[in-house]
Formats: structure tokens, C-alpha cells, sequence
DNA sequence: AGGCAGGTTCTTA
DNA sequence: TAAGAACCTGCC
């Protein structure tokens, strides 16, 4: 089943699949377009236990290779597509803040997605001191082990589901060893055990306060103050949360020695934020 | 070859 | 309470 849509909002699949908020959504060399020499980019989204191909039509318009109903039941809501970022964005002053208004500009498109916290919790637990490319790794590995198969292409090939809490503490410390996840297999493995015990409740800590849910996720063992806010921005979409990593870090001594406008941005300071750490991140 | 990558925990003063 | 070291692994 094919869906058409268009969107007129900032929305580019590109920058969000490199945006750094998740890691099973990647440009694919054409799997939902056979013809030849067709133009049109290709990506693959895994979302927990859903899976689409989106192709960039141009003009604002997407295809989506899922059915009208489970696009309006399901990816446009995690698209974040009743909130404008458009909107967002224009709350930048360019002569007040020039640096974030050009990370901004450079950025257009970002928008943050309303993903699942399980599987927020554990990637950005694996994602400490780790690049990119080996947190996808780690989270693929995970998901052929524990997964299940949620897309079967033979000329795509398999996507795994994200593993559900009580598969993945089902798995033994050789096995998480096996997915490259080094000295955070204890990290993942305990997680997996507090939220099977019920010693955390992801999903009652949606309607809990902003602090009583950084205080709750810095119990776990392997989480501190950035995977936290990661997790509450990326997991919980709490759009004011600011994570700080080390690119953010350099921003803020180098760009911003009097101060960031926290104030000014509030309650969108995570979006500033991924403006922040997409600009730094490519300029090198 | 040695340093470093989207941090956190553990140890020490 | 605060700085420093240690930590897995893979890739330059």
C-alpha cells in the first residue's frame, strides 16, 4: 500500500535521519522505487515494532509505504506533525542570537521525533562514548538477536523490531557481549531488568514532573545527566530538555561565553538544541 | 601505534 | 564534594 502526502512544514529526511536522535532510520539505495534512474530518495524508518519506506517525491511530497490508516494512526504522530517547527524556528532573532539563527537556518528540517522511551532508554544508554556508526551497529545487532521480524523484502532484506524489555533481559551477558555493547552490557542488562521488575515504569513516568523524571531515570544504573535528558527529550518529547554532549559543551564556551537564552527559548530548548549539535557536528 | 568517540561509575583526597 | 582514572570496542 502506497500513501501520498504532502507536508508543508519543515520536514527533511535527511537531516532528521542524521540528526543524531535516532539510529534505525537511514537513507536506502532505492528499495520502494525499482525504476531505473529514478532521482527520488529512498529511507527506512524503524520505529520499535513498525517499519516504513518513505520516498522524497520533491514539491513537498512524500511517499509512504504503509496504508492511510496507519499513517494517521501511527507516523504522523511521530513525525511530530500537528507541531510547526516553522513556528519554532522564527523564534530565533537573527541580530540577538546570529549563531543559533544560522544553526537554525543551516538545520531546517529537524524536527524531533516522538519515539518510544524503552527504546530511547537503551540506545542512548549504548550511545555513551560511542560514534555513530557504532550505535547503530550495536542497536541492529540487538534487534536481530531479540527482535522480530517485522519486514521481510528479499531484495531488502530483514528489519527487526526493537526488542521488548522481557526478550532483551532474557538474553545472557555473552550474548549482549556479542552485540558490541563493551563495558555498557551491564548497563543494558540491568535496564531491561528494573523495567521487567516494575522497579521502573516508563510508561507512568509519562505523566510524572519534569524533575521527579530526571531524578527517575539517574536511578539506573549506566544513566547519568546527559543520557537523562536524551532520554526525556528523545523518549518522553519533554521539548525543553537540553542535553549536553561534548559538541553542545563546545558550543556553549565558545559561541555563548555570557549564556545561552534558555528564558527566551522556553519550552522549545531541545529543538535549539538539535539546531546546535546538527550546525557544530558538520562544520566539524 | 595510540588516541579518541554523543559518558558514567568508581576511587581517592 | 570534586577531580581523575578506568572502562569495552572499533576505527582512523
Amino acid at each position: 500500500m502506497i500513501m501520498e502526502i504532502t507536508i508543508k512544514d519543515d520536514f527533511d529526511l535527511a537531516k532528521i535521519a542524521d540528526s543524531g536522535q535516532c539510529f534505525r532510520f537511514n537513507e536506502v539505495p532505492e528499495p520502494c522505487d525499482k525504476a531505473e534512474g529514478a532521482a527520488h530518495k529512498c529511507y527506512s524508518v524503524a520505529a520499535l515494532n513498525r517499519h516504513v519506506y518513505i520516498k522524497e517525491l520533491g514539491q513537498n511530497r512524500y511517499e509512504f509505504d504503509c496504508s492511510k490508516e496507519e499513517f494517521d494512526s501511527f507516523w504522523k504522530r511521530y513525525f511530530d506533525l500537528d507541531l510547526s517547527y516553522k513556528k519554532i524556528r522564527e523564534r530565533i532573532d537573527e541580530e540577538e542570537d546570529p549563531y543559533l539563527y544560522r544553526a537554525a537556518e543551516y538545520g531546517k528540517g529537524i524536527r524531533i521525533l516522538r519515539q518510544d522511551p524503552w527504546e530511547m532508554l537503551i540506545s542512548f544508554i549504548i550511545s555513551q562514548r560511542k560514534n555513530i556508526p557504532a550505535i547503530k551497529a550495536s542497536i541492529e545487532k540487538l534487534c536481530a538477536l531479540a527482535g522480530n521480524v517485522i519486514a521481510d523484502d528479499p531484495e531488502t532484506g530483514r528489519i527487526y523490531s526493537f526488542p521488548t524489555p522481557d526478550k532483551l533481559a532474557a538474553l545472557s551477558m555473552e550474548q549482549l557481549s556479542g552485540c558490541s555493547l563493551g563495558y555498557r552490557d551491564k548497563y543494558v542488562h540491568q535496564a531491561a531488568l528494573d523495567v521487567v521488575s516494575g522497579a521502573v515504569d516508563l510508561s507512568a513516568l509519562e505523566k510524572v514532573g519534569d524533575d521527579k523524571l530526571m531524578e527517575e531515570l539517574l536511578k539506573l544504573f549506566g544513566v547519568g545527566v546527559k543520557v537523562a535528558n536524551c532520554e526525556i527529550l528523545f523518549g518522553y518529547h519533554r521539548l525543553d530538555a537540553f542535553p549536553k554532549d561534548v559538541w553542545i559543551n563546545r558550543v556553549l564556551e565558545e559561541q555563548y561565553p555570557q549564556g545561552f537564552l534558555f528564558d527566551k527559548y522556553a519550552p522549545y530548548n531541545g529543538v535549539m538544541q538539535q539546531y546546535l549539535f546538527f550546525y557544530s557536528r558538520s562544520m566539524g
